[in-house]
DNA sequence: TCCGTACGCTTAACCGGAAAAGTTGGGAGT
DNA sequence: ACTCCCAACTTTTCCGGTTAAGCGTACGGA
């Protein structure tokens, strides 16, 4: 089947391209009666503009990109990507924007992909995750003058426009409410060392710890995966002044580190309390049920993807907060047994 | 920044456009010395061909779409999209296609969405999932001429190519499995009763139960939601004949199922055994962990990809076969306990 | 009556590449 | 010495839209 052009269109309505062109996209130039019998015979054919010949006559690409560079084991495990990409969906569909997706295996390869796709001119903007510290990424889409949102901070992001969350916020109240039930050794299971929101967790964790008064504060640094997770978990569990409480950087290590305290004989939340961070359905279907900090991550998407259509659309690049996670109580946390 | 062009190049080398063109096609037309010249100036001043451009001037947009129709909750939760596109991806990117992602509302809406990215010219083909019985997305895209690549089968893709895996195969397997062991009261909490695979298993399900003996061989149909899961397994094991094994068809419900047998006073795999379909990292999180159906999903998305590529390339279309899932016994699963 | 002008449309240029067709200059063949 | 051919480019056309500019026609005001 032959996909009608503007040419078929104006053939069958016996006027010119450009008649045709101004009443699809209603610009003055023709009769109401005309646009009208275009618009019908348009529809009638089932006429779509070419998005190359529109984007190449100036127009925009109507898409944009979003480039995941985590391993792929990862990204299946964790809900955050899925949901964030349904929320980032959710706004762009909307706007019947595209999302191009794209993994890559290093921030380096992702920069080549931004300036691949800058110089196609596939993508009108760009959202940014994972962002490091002296992240490379930023100084490259300033110098593109890409249009590009970055999903984390807050700072780092150079004169890019971002959307962040007070992790260290949450991780505060969290260490707050622990330190109320009665804890004095607690340890985090952390994600990986090189992300900037790892760093500031870490930072807001041994703040938090000092000012409370927890004897012992250690950060175990991991990856997300549930095996990396487990075994983080043994180690702190093995040690001499084991830990009464453990917080972890996600959901996957969380479920692990439970699994690996009922392996070795610790009842939860009796020998030991546990709180994920993100709050997928995952964390309720366990026994006990998870402690978590949770947050609704397809609208943290979908705010990004707002943000990213404004800066498209020249608004200037300013850095806003989403909501903060917020700590829901469930059965994996409890006063520590006396020792 | 302004992107450079093919006249930038061109200016900087001395030549014209169409030179700089065959130069970097590798055409004939130009010097081996001209062409390495040009190819020093493209790097240097990091010129990429524009998209729309090229597109128009017949080549093709290299890019596949995907339109994915599950409410987003769904989505977040189930690693299996996620490992599917990390599979599609790794295989696309290494040819240097673009993946265009879609989340739609309904069936309908995805057919309007084929029939808009074929107007547009926006992608080259498209994966289809989520198969359904008399599935209206198939004459659509064999009317558009659309390459199309369905993920699922075997049946209903009409003349479209496809990768699926031998589902009946697997729960046979299984129910045999379970019946091995000494079940004769076997239930199955099934997926959305509209796809297609759900009522291949099902299919399969009674099938082989009647072949094996077994008396009493349940269905409830659900979503794929811990809840729905959860509450699906109440009903089974709040009825008369009780089940002594349950079958799920996804991770999440298994494990959902697995929460309620326990906080009903049920042991597993002593008074209730458990298999999952879907054998995700979670599945081994779990205590017990669980008896799962698993294959390499992100291979299944590769695969797919290859053959969509491949019918992009003009091949015919086929129904190719992929890896059946393959039972891995863990925990979950063991004799009935004697009544 | 004549001119200005607003309307409704057509024409043509342009976007950035690909590729067909046209144009050189130099070397081989006779 | 003259033709022929081919490599190496240049020029031109085309893809399918958008949009500035042009061009009749009708209508209103002076």
């Amino acid at each position: 089947m032959k996909r009608p052009t503007i040419a078929d269109v104006a053939r069958r309505a016996g006027v010119s391209k450009g008649a045709v062109s101004y009443a699809l996209n209603g610009q003055p130039g023709v009769s109401e009666t005309t646009r009208q019998r275009i618009l019908a015979i348009a529809a009638e054919i089932g006429f779509n503009p070419s998005r190359a010949a529109r984007s190449l006559s100036g127009a925009s690409a109507d898409a944009v990109g979003l480039a995941l560079c985590r391993p792929a084991r990862t990204l299946g495990i964790e809900p955050f990507f899925m949901e964030l990409i349904s929320g980032v969906e959710a706004e762009l569909s909307a706007r019947s924007y595209a999302l191009t997706l794209q993994m890559v295996a290093d921030p380096e390869a992702e920069v080549a992909v931004y300036r691949r796709w800058w110089g196609e001119r596939r993508v009108d903007g760009v959202l940014v995750c994972d962002l490091r510290t002296d992240d490379r990424r930023v100084p490259v889409l300033e110098e593109l003058c890409l249009p590009a949102v970055v999903i984390g901070g807050p700072g780092g992001t150079g004169g890019l426009a971002s959307v962040w969350s007070d992790d260290a916020a949450a991780l505060v109240e969290t260490v707050e409410y622990l330190v109320a039930l009665g804890h004095r050794r607690i340890a985090r299971v952390g994600g990986l060392p090189d992300l900037l929101h790892t760093q500031i967790r870490t930072e807001a964790f041994v703040e938090a710890c000092a000012r409370l008064g927890v004897v012992d504060a250690a950060t175990v640094l991991s990856d997300y995966t549930g095996e990396e997770g487990a075994r983080a978990t043994r180690r702190l569990l093995s040690s001499a002044g084991r830990p009464t409480a453990v917080i972890y950087d996600n959901d996957v290590m969380a479920i692990a580190g439970l699994a690996v305290a009922q392996e070795m004989g610790l009842a939860v939340p009796g020998d030991l309390s546990i709180v994920a961070w993100d709050d997928s359905p995952l964390c309720q279907l366990v026994h006990p049920p998870l402690t978590a900090l949770g947050r609704d991550i397809p609208a943290y998407g979908a705010h990004a993807a707002r943000q990213l259509l404004a800066v498209i659309g020249g608004s200037p690049a300013d850095s806003v907060r989403d909501e903060t996670a917020h700590l829901t109580p469930r059965g994996s946390t409890a006063p520590p047994r006396p020792a």
